[in-house]
DNA sequence: TGCGCTGATATGTCTAAGCATATATGGCAG
DNA sequence: CTGCCATATATGCTTAGACATATCAGCGCA
């Protein structure tokens, strides 16, 4: 039933007609198997053959045939259990996947010139409510402040209000970050960091539609990130966009994305 | 050293301390490398060893080493290329993956009672502005249109608006979805279909204010799912949420989640 | 000096075989 | 009929070996 594709007896080229790149055998088996299970041949529940029966039809050994459906299994498209054998996973729930872009990155891919303006910097020490913005309390230790306006074809595109940990992120003090957005810098000064997002809908504020010339209580997308390293906060950072000309865009099956890929450039 | 624990010379305890339950030896060397990494131990474009004389180092064949820096790299967090070997990444921008949860599970893991009301629902021809929802061409043919709200202890939560298409969403016609959210039913009749999504804060309008018990022009996230089957649109939806209340929230590293994995029930 | 070829190298892929482990199932005892 | 245990089964994991492929580095030739 299913797949006329079977071995090819011997080494057999076995050349499919949308070929591609990563043309492996188990990178066709696997896209093979999920357009199988996309198109809806095969529905949530379904039980497939048992690995070696499917590694003889698809004229691989079993190990190959183990490889592309553990893959299949970590994307979340089958769920596999001993003895049970191996089904299509039920699509849990609307869940889904969504990339917030690097800002310049973002201004640059929509054509527009990129810059960055600072506002405001100031070295002082922390303050209770700060422990809102990173996520963790702070002592009494000095804190970077930076309030900055990045700008696309020199019009606001997003305010940026942040704190720093100078003692976690190493040279933070010596930055004036007068035209380096403090994330970009953040970036390779603090590597391989985890973060934690927040993302709402606000109206904004008095101060904040005037550095964005925007009208009072005019809707904003508000991204709040907390990004630690081991148990030490590094840098709480706020981004406020204006509703009306951003707009965060994801494009993935449900469950799972296509996987970030390793893919070398 | 090593061969310790070959496949007959006994089960070969080799309990580490911190074993956890997936408990594999690649399992134990993926989380091992990415602490490494995210300790920044290793930071971006750190050279790996060799993927021989690191096997050696943990005791383990080169497939079996292989397979967990395959892994790495496979969730972004090494680049490996032929001959030159195996890198820490660069993380790349301050991109992030996070998840929209069902409204259902959202609201019910709250703590809250969770139920639908339908508003509306209307079986008619399609328009030529019901394309902005769908993200597709409609014909003259047949579209459902719903219109329902989503509560939480009996407040509105969410207001829902849907365009679903009977032709390839079998058996929707039939459904009066007075109480079953059109969402939760399309999962179980439509399954593994693709979506794209949008994130926008809009002002809340007089209609929808009404709706959610708002003030007009208070900030609402809204989101704009398009789903389709093959090349077949199946179901548009957009969704409101008070900004006041709402959030999407993410805690992932960058460049790549923590795997959705295999997860079973 | 500059260009192209060649060999070395590290990863990528695949195989066949065996042991490990969870679990569904059926048989047996109470 | 009920509860427990032995066994069969399907996946999970690991290994040693072999071949494929991309690419860097150095050498030779023009």
């Amino acid at each position: 039933m299913n797949t006329g594709t079977p071995k090819g007896s011997g080494p057999a080229p076995h050349r499919t007609t949308t070929a591609s790149k990563g043309a492996t055998r188990h990178n066709h088996i696997i896209e093979e198997i999920r357009l199988l299970i996309v198109g809806g041949r095969w529905p949530p529940g379904f039980q497939l053959p048992i690995e070696t029966e499917l590694a003889d039809q698809y004229g691989v050994s079993r190990m190959t045939m183990n490889k592309a459906l553990g893959q299949l299994a970590r994307d979340g498209y089958l769920v596999r259990r001993k003895k049970s054998g191996t089904q299509v996973a039920q699509p849990r729930a609307e869940s889904v996947v969504m990339a917030i872009a690097d800002i310049r990155d973002e201004v640059l891919g929509s054509g527009r010139a990129y810059r960055f303006t600072l506002i405001e910097r100031r070295l002082r020490p922390g303050r209770p409510d700060d422990a809102q913005l990173v996520g963790a309390a702070i002592g009494g230790t000095e804190v970077l402040w930076l309030e900055g306006l990045h700008l696309a074809d020199d019009r606001p595109f997003c305010l940026e209000t942040r704190l720093i940990n100078p003692a976690t992120a190493d040279g933070a003090a010596g930055q004036d970050f007068s035209t380096l957005a403090p994330g970009a810098w953040l970036l390779h000064a603090v590597p391989w960091s985890v973060a934690s997002h927040r993302v709402r809908a606000v109206n904004a504020g008095a101060s904040d539609a005037k550095l964005l010339e925007l009208a009072v209580g005019e809707a904003c997308l508000e991204i709040v990130r907390r990004t630690t390293v081991a148990t030490e906060w590094v840098t709480g950072v706020r981004l406020l966009y204006p509703g009306s000309d951003h707009q965060l865009v994801a494009n993935f099956s449900p469950e799972a994305g296509p996987g970030p890929a390793s893919s070398a450039p």
